[in-house]
RNA sequence: GGCCCGUUAGCUCAACUGGUAGAGCAGCGGACUCUUAAUCCGCAGGUUGAAGGUUCAAGUCCUUCACGGGUCACCA
């Protein structure tokens, strides 16, 4: 790549600075604050209160900005939290190493000694004796007060993104916060969590084209998982009673601001519980994690501020269907009818099942109405090949979507314990593999005799975590809560 | 994959119906010991995403391609 003339300045300069005997890259560096230590810790001191205590630093950062007055320079180092404001003077640091400061730029990483005041401005600041050099920085930063705004390098880049729009770290910190919460939920109830695995020979547990890849010893085709759900039922059957994973799925699907080709799923699975239970869990769980992260019952997502008090509506997949999809009831009892406007929908589909057809339409035309959280229950059957049948309707079954901000959060059922139903699920499901769907469910042996080892009444789900993370974070597209998301390799 | 939009200095952005590619920040040189988007003086920085084409003349119009964003389709 073509060096333009700032990088060969700063190359120069990291020359410069080994002929004055400096280590470029030092092993380690004493430190007794973090940035963001001193900024909480003493931000509230007054400025008599900083003189009399001396409060003596040493800390270390990336310098952000740089004002050379002279003899004297103010600079801020920062990390990802925190920046702090130092204080360089020619008279306290000696005229050498004052001009070996000349040295650095924007984008160096340095350790800077010396005593915590407070500037004439009200400013909370070092007032630096000594500072050492850690790492230096071969590119020119963008710039200081926009920051870093193209998208594409933003998400390629990430790192540079990281330390020009220390905002954007906050996102990522929530996320993290938001794990560790969902983990400390479910730890406290008694869950356990485990690792299962994430190449399968026959990819299971949801509808949805695989990854694939070669494994040389065995000789086998093995996919990255789509889900771990069938694994995880395996667990159940052999007496774990409550389990979750979280964890990345990988889907050979298209790219958009609701997907990436890999994402994180939570999945948990509770033995002697149905999809009603699972409804009042998860209810639970987001109102705790909102509390618990955010100190509210409410976020603000776009435009709209979205509600987690309890309990969430709850909906049945049929009367959405009706409530918001501007077609007339009647009309949903003409099933030949529907099928049709949902093949104009979708015009690469040739043919389609009542259920399927159902699908489509919900998803065109009613998901995007649901802002608040909403328990979208009894979907069709068809379209459910894990989940048990309702008792009350066979086409119906005995599951749920959670929707809120539009998108798909959570999807969970009373999981088909019948290994006999499950191998016609799976026989059905094969039909249409062989019509040309590639994203149905593959007929998994196993998993079937597992089952007749005897599953309990089990109720499962699975929750989109960067779907979650973009409501909490307000974020509007799944690359801004995933450091890297994926893009073609330029 | 279809359609729409974008791609100009390291970064953020200008450049009217085609008529000499500019600014701010960053950088370099100089002044400056409480500045904070520091200030002041000066300087340098460009294959306008790539390749073709139209034209006396293309950042601007046309074609193809690359990458990204949005949207539709696919897909939980």
């Amino acid at each position: 790549m073509k060096k333009i003339d700032q990088e060969i300045v700063r190359e120069s300069k990291m020359e410069e600075l080994a002929q004055e005997g400096i280590e470029l890259f030092p092993h380690k560096v004493k430190k007794t604050h973090s940035i963001f230590d001193i900024v909480s810790g003493f931000s509230s001191f007054s400025k008599e209160e900083l003189e009399e205590k001396k409060v003596k630093v040493i800390v270390s950062g990336r310098i952000v900005t740089i004002r050379r007055m002279g003899r004297a320079t103010f600079f801020h180092i920062a990390d990802s939290q925190a920046r702090v404001q130092v204080y360089l003077r020619e008279d306290k640091v000696g005229k050498k190493n004052y001009k070996l400061f000349s040295l650095f730029d924007i984008g160096d990483i340095i350790s800077v000694e010396g005593f915590l005041f407070e500037t004439k401005t009200g400013e909370l600041s070092i007032f630096t004796d000594s500072f050492t050099f850690l790492a230096k920085c071969l590119h020119p930063l963008p710039e200081k007060w926009h920051g870093l705004q193209d998208v594409e390098l933003r998400y390629r880049k990430r790192y540079l993104d990281l330390i020009v729009n220390p905002e954007e770290s906050e996102v990522f910190r929530l996320r993290s916060a938001l794990i560790s919460k969902i983990r400390q939920f479910f730890d406290q109830k008694g869950y356990i969590e485990v690792e299962t695995p994430m190449m399968h020979a026959i990819p299971g547990g949801a509808l949805a084209r695989p990854f694939k890849t070669f494994h040389n010893a065995l000789g086998i085709d093995l996919y990255l998982r789509i889900a771990p759900e069938l694994y995880l039922k395996r667990l159940i059957v052999g007496g774990f009673e409550k389990v979750y994973e979280i964890n990345r799925n990988f889907r050979n699907e298209g790219i958009s601001s609701e997907h990436n080709p890999e994402f994180t799923m939570l999945e948990f699975y509770q033995a002697y519980s149905d999809y009603n239970d699972m409804m009042v869990l998860t209810e639970e769980l987001i109102n705790f994690l909102s509390l618990s992260i955010l100190g509210l019952e409410e976020v603000v997502f776009g435009e709209e501020k979205i509600s987690l008090k309890r309990p969430w509506k709850r909906m049945k997949f049929k009367e959405a269907l009706v409530l918001y999809s501007g077609i007339a009831p009647s009309r949903f009892e003409d099933e030949a009818g529907v099928i049709e406007l949902a093949l104009t929908l979708t015009p690469d589909k040739k043919s389609l099942t009542y259920g399927k057809a159902l699908d489509i339409i919900f998803d065109k035309y009613v998901k995007h109405n649901l802002i608040q959280p909403t328990f979208i229950i009894n979907l069709p059957k068809e379209v459910s090949p894990l989940a048990k049948a309702s008792k009350d309707n066979p086409d119906e079954a005995e599951r749920f979507e959670l929707v809120m901000g539009g998108m798909e959060i959570a999807n969970a059922f009373s999981e088909l314990t019948n290994p006999a139903e499950q191998r016609e699920r799976f026989e059905q499901q094969a039909e249409e593999r062989k019509k040309g769907s590639e994203e149905a469910h593959w007929i998994d042996m196993d998993y079937i005799q597992a089952l007749e080892y005897g599953l309990p009444p089990t109720g499962g789900e699975g929750i989109g975590i960067d779907r979650l993370v973009m409501i909490f974070a307000n974020r509007k597209s799944i690359r801004e809560v995933i450091f890297f998301p994926l893009l073609r390799p330029k």
